[in-house]
DNA sequence: TCGATACTAAACACGT
DNA sequence: GACGTGTTTAGTATCG
C-alpha cells in the first residue's frame, strides 16, 4: 500500500537548513481536527529549479534524510514554503528527490540530489559506466514532460531531460533520439501542441501528456520501478505519488483537454491537444470541492482500488497540515499514526520524521 | 506458439 | 543544402 498525497507541497527553500518544520502547530488547536475550507490557502505545488536541486545531501542524521522504513529509505520532504514555490503540484522533482530514477537501493538518499548525479550516485556497487535505464521511451518521455514546469516540452527539451537524468544517453548512439520521436508520433499518450507562432523559437512543436493516458503511463512507471528495485520503499516516492495525485486531477479534465482547438486542426494522426489547464487552477477547483465531495471522490478515485491512501497536504501561514482520508485534518506535530497497514505506517512515520514531529 | 509491446533502423516529407 | 522535426514502415527482441 502506498501513501498517496493528493496534494503535496514542495518547497524550494534549502531543506537542509530548515527548522525541520518544527514547531508545527495548528493555528487554533494543535490537536484539533479541522476541515479543509476553501477560505484557507489552498495547496499548491512547487517547481523546483535546478538550483534548488543542487542543495547538498543531508547528513544521515538529518531528520530529513534518514527515513524510517524497514525496506529502505523513504525520504518524504516537508519544508516551509515561500510564496514563490506555490506554482505547481505536478512537478516531478520527486523523481529526483525520491531517487526514482536511480533504481539501485541507495544507502543514504540525498534529499535534493543534483539532476545529473541522480542516476548514478556514487555507490560502490555500481559500475563506472552508465547502464541503460530500464524505463521505456514512453516512460522517459512521460517523466521528462511531467518534470517540465509547463508540462510540455519540445522534442529537444525531452532529449535534454533524458540526457541530463540518464547519463547513459550522453554516450549512447543517437538512434535513441529517433526512438523518442518515434514514440512521440506513435504513442497515443502524447499529443503535439502547436506553438504560438508569435513566440515560436526553434523548430517543432511542444509535446504534452494526454491526461487520459496518464494513469497508464504512471502504472507502467510503477511496474518498471517495481521490477527493477528490490527496495519497495522507493515506491513511496513522492514523485510517483505526486504523479498519481496529478493524474487524479488531470483525468477529470480529459474532456476539456481532448477538445481540439478549432483554430489548430489536427496534424496527421497525432493531433495536438489543447493546452492542459494550469494546474493551480485544477488544484483550486479540486480544493473547493474537496470537502463536499470527499466521500464521493473516494468512490471515483481511480487510485481507490490500487491500495493508495490519499492524503492532502497544505500550508496555512506557518503551519502545515496533513489531511487524511475522511477530511480528518491533523497538524504534523500531533498527528498520530493510525491503524494502517505496515507500509502505510512506514510512510506515515517517515512523514512525521521529516516533519520533525514526535509520535 | 502467439500476441502484445517495445526497441531500432530507415526512409521520407517538411520547415527553419 | 544542412539540420531538426515529425511520420511511417519494417524488422527484431522480449515477455506473458
Amino acid at each position: 500500500m502506498f501513501l498517496c498525497p493528493r496534494v503535496w507541497r514542495e518547497m524550494e527553500n534549502d531543506r537542509h537548513t530548515l527548522p525541520l518544520l518544527s514547531p508545527i502547530h495548528s493555528p487554533t488547536n494543535p490537536s484539533k481536527t479541522l476541515s479543509l475550507s476553501p477560505s484557507l490557502p489552498q495547496p499548491s505545488a512547487t517547481i523546483l529549479d535546478s538550483t534548488a536541486l543542487s542543495s547538498p545531501a543531508p547528513s544521515p542524521s538529518h531528520p530529513l534524510s534518514p527515513l524510517r522504513s524497514s525496506g529502505g529509505l523513504t525520504p518524504l520532504c516537508l519544508s516551509p514554503t515561500t510564496p514563490s514555490d506555490q506554482d505547481d503540484l505536478t512537478c516531478l522533482n520527486w523523481l529526483h528527490q525520491r531517487n526514482l530514477l536511480a533504481l539501485q537501493p541507495l544507502p543514504k538518499m540525498p534529499t535534493l540530489p543534483q539532476l545529473e548525479s541522480l542516476n548514478f550516485l556514487p555507490t560502490p556497487n555500481l559500475p563506472s559506466s552508465p547502464t541503460k535505464p530500464p524505463y521505456s521511451f514512453s516512460s522517459l518521455i512521460f517523466m521528462a514532460i511531467e518534470d517540465s514546469p509547463d508540462k510540455r516540452l519540445p522534442v529537444k527539451g525531452i532529449y535534454e531531460w533524458i540526457v541530463n537524468n540518464f547519463p547513459y544517453y550522453k554516450t549512447a548512439p543517437s538512434g535513441w533520439r529517433n526512438s523518442v520521436r518515434h514514440n512521440l508520433s506513435l504513442s497515443k499518450s502524447f499529443r503535439r501542441i502547436h506553438r504560438d507562432k508569435s513566440q515560436s523559437v526553434g523548430k517543432g512543436s511542444l509535446w504534452c501528456v494526454c491526461p487520459e493516458y496518464r494513469p497508464g503511463l504512471l502504472e507502467v512507471l510503477k511496474k518498471t520501478h517495481y521490477c527493477h528495485s528490490n527496495n519497495s520503499s522507493l515506491l513511496n516516492s513522492r514523485t510517483l505519488l505526486e504523479a498519481a495525485a496529478y493524474e487524479q486531477t488531470a483525468v477529470g479534465d480529459t474532456a476539456e483537454i481532448s477538445d481540439l482547438d478549432s483554430n489548430n486542426p489536427p496534424l496527421s494522426s497525432n493531433p495536438p491537444c489543447s493546452l492542459i489547464p494550469d494546474h493551480e487552477e485544477l488544484v483550486a477547483i479540486e480544493s473547493v470541492e474537496l470537502t463536499e465531495e470527499a466521500h464521493e471522490e473516494s468512490e471515483k478515485d481511480p487510485l481507490a482500488d490500487s491500495g493508495y491512501i490519499e492524503f492532502h497536504y497544505y500550508q496555512y501561514q506557518q503551519y502545515q497540515y496533513l489531511v487524511l482520508p475522511g477530511d480528518t485534518e491533523l497538524d504534523l506535530e500531533t498527528v498520530e499514526i493510525l491503524q494502517l497497514d505496515a507500509e502505510a505506517q512506514e510512510a506515515a512515520g517517515s512523514l512525521l520524521d521529516l516533519a520533525g514531529g514526535s509520535h
